[in-house]
DNA sequence: TTTATAATTGTAGTAATTACATTTTTCGAT
DNA sequence: ATCGAAAAATGTAATTACTACAATTATAAA
């Protein structure tokens, strides 16, 4: 598991307005060393060991938080799992359906080029963008 | 309420490959004249008074059939909120952020350019394309 | 009409998320 | 240092969307 500096973390939460808890630096650090768009349910199983005292309320709460000051952003794939995501580079997701693992897929030159894409209304307000693909990955093709 | 033929519903349903009961018909006419993408909790409670004896357990499993016969796709756009749409056709959504609701946003000549997005890995096979953005509609302006 | 099959129903169960009251921690002011 | 207020974390209980399952009802072929 790669380590990120602690310091770097708290530099980052702290230029988002929210207070470096060990628990919210443990969450954050997580999600940036494991670009695997975890649940919350996983998050919490992953870190318990490191920090014992944690609470799935905590986990939930902190992740709202981060949702919030636009830190990490929320991944729908499927229903009645919600999806993290530290990773705020614009990008898309493609869900394999035979092996479940969620990919992400990052555009060539680092913008993602949404011209082909129905327009909305010129009076509507666009803030966020939700692309995911799906079918079978390299593996799992028969 | 725009009233479908009965009998163009029916049939379409048998396309599929599905017996036509009323409780069928029933939900596959309001998913037609209702675009608006539903939740099972939201069908079940505008068909009740046309059909007395629906249970929610009847809703969701006609919806799975449909999907699984690809009749109707599933809509996923926040957690926790399975929808369900009976158009076919090529098309992205748009939630507004402040009245919840749902729009369709349909390419101009009807088929969608995906070009512009993210390449997937060439062993790769795409079945299905979900794209939602979010922000404030017309009416929502501030 | 009988009988097998398909469809529907209601109840009870599960899983993800949230509400809330309590406890713990943090941190500035004395 | 320590007091006290505000912020954060915790655990339990509740809520919500959805599913499993067993029982009943409807359908349709023989």
């Amino acid at each position: 598991m790669k380590e990120l500096k602690e310091d770097e973390l708290i530099c980052e939460l702290r230029a988002c307005g929210i207070s470096p808890s060990p628990q919210r630096v443990g969450i954050y650090g997580f999600l940036k060393t494991h670009p695997i768009h975890p649940t919350a349910d996983l998050i919490m199983k992953e870190l318990k060991p490191h920090l014992p005292t944690l609470s799935l309320t905590t986990v939930y709460n902190t992740l709202k938080l981060f949702v919030s000051k636009k830190l990490v952003s929320e991944v729908i794939i499927e229903d009645g799992e919600l999806r993290f995501d530290a990773d705020m580079k614009d990008h898309a997701h493609f869900k394999c359906l035979k092996c479940q693992q969620v990919f992400d897929l990052f555009p060539e030159g680092g913008k993602m080029d949404t011209s082909g894409l129905p327009q909305v209304p010129s009076n509507f307000t666009v803030e966020s963008v939700h692309i995911c693909l799906k079918g079978h990955c390299g593996s799992c093709q028969e």
